[in-house]
DNA sequence: CCACTAACCTAATCACACC
DNA sequence: GGTGTGATTAGGTTAGTGG
């Protein structure tokens, strides 16, 4: 209890979703399913999660916690000890996806909000950026949207609208990331103003978008992204290479991978880049301008992290994938 | 005590809808 | 075409679990 409070002084920090304890059927699940592909589609989530009795929301952060472990391991793994702990890693034979390159019918249909579970939302965010389980939870039984687009909703408002409320100086809670830290007071731990709502829509309403695209980048159209069975059989598979394998010739254009569109968005948005915009509140609030610096300066936060990300682009690697549409993923900075 | 890892975070970007 | 914003990514941090 260091009292650290979130977004305002009075606000005790909010406290987590109950930690998940997956038993061994549900890793051994998981885990086949990411042997076969690392960014299984929001369908796929969706049936497996199903399948091992788990919320979809919780495969996704599986998975996103399991790539990343699995990218950390190829780098500490030293190229000279094969033996090491995974043995399978293949990069000859690129898979049929790439990490740049997912499918685009992978991607969840954009959930529309409708104004007034939009202003129920910003009332909550106002009073509390972090919510934590408890209110994302009334939220969603508020607005009838599921909890895990109320989180993401709260994510992308933090970043687009840094905190900037009189009161609340730097929102980050224990300085950046992660954050929480109040253990039990799942109860009554939100003071935050929550009208009701006029239940107008009570369900996700997902927009279904003229689907089909193209998929420019997508061979496995048509064909199942996993095979249900599960086996039990680790798939040779392993193609999975974080890095990519990618080694290639000099960043053709290291630079700026923002889209000058976002970038000049950002910066219109939040001011010239005078740099002097003040005593800089942490990493959870940095101005968007500060974000647009395209690799002119790795941001703060970058530069205390493993160098690993920066070191493989400025060694020249190539960016993840030609693929067109389907680019996506932190671009090297 | 410590390693592992679910939950959570930021930053960057993509993609779709709407004007 | 520009803008707003939901969704997803990489990868870091926090904190609960279990050896």
């Amino acid at each position: 209890m260091d009292g650290t409070s979130p977004s305002s002084p009075s606000l005790p920090r909010e406290a987590r979703r109950r930690r998940l304890v997956l038993s061994s059927s549900q890793k051994d699940a998981l885990q086949a399913l990411f042997q076969q592909n690392p960014y299984p589609a929001t369908e796929t989530r969706e049936r497996l999660a199903q399948e091992i009795g788990m919320p979809e929301s919780r495969v996704q952060v599986w998975f996103q916690n399991q790539r990343t472990r699995r990218a950390r391991q190829a780098r500490l793994g030293s190229p000279g000890s094969p033996g090491e702990g995974q043995p399978q890693q293949r990069p000859e034979q690129a898979p049929s996806w790439t990490p740049g390159c997912v499918p685009k019918e992978g991607r969840r249909k954009r959930t529309a909000i409708s104004a007034s579970q939009t202003r129920i939302l910003v009332q909550a965010f106002e009073g509390n950026r972090f919510p934590g389980i408890a209110t994302r939870e009334r939220l969603a039984q508020q607005t009838g949207l599921p909890e895990s687009r109320i989180h993401i909703w709260f994510q992308n408002r933090r970043a687009r609208h840094p905190g900037r409320s009189p009161g609340a100086p730097a929102n980050s809670p224990a300085g950046g990331a992660g954050g929480a830290g109040g253990t039990g007071g799942t109860g009554g731990a939100g003071p935050q103003l929550l009208p009701t709502v006029p239940q107008e829509q009570s369900q996700p309403a997902t927009v279904p978008s003229s689907a089909a695209h193209g998929s420019p980048c997508n061979p496995l159209v048509g064909q199942p992204l996993w095979v249900p069975a599960l086996p039990p059989a680790p798939v040779p598979l392993g193609p999975w290479e974080p890095s990519g394998g990618l080694a290639g010739p000099a960043p053709t254009v290291p630079s700026c991978r923002l889209r000058q569109r976002d970038c000049a968005r950002l910066r219109l948005r939040s001011g010239p880049p005078t740099k002097e915009a003040g005593p800089l509140p942490k990493a959870a609030s940095t101005p968007t301008w500060q974000r647009c610096r395209c690799l002119a300066g790795t941001r703060p936060s970058l530069q205390r992290m493993i160098p690993g990300t920066i070191r493989r682009f400025w060694a020249g690697q190539t960016p993840p994938s030609p693929c067109t549409s389907g680019a996506r993923g932190r671009r090297a900075r």
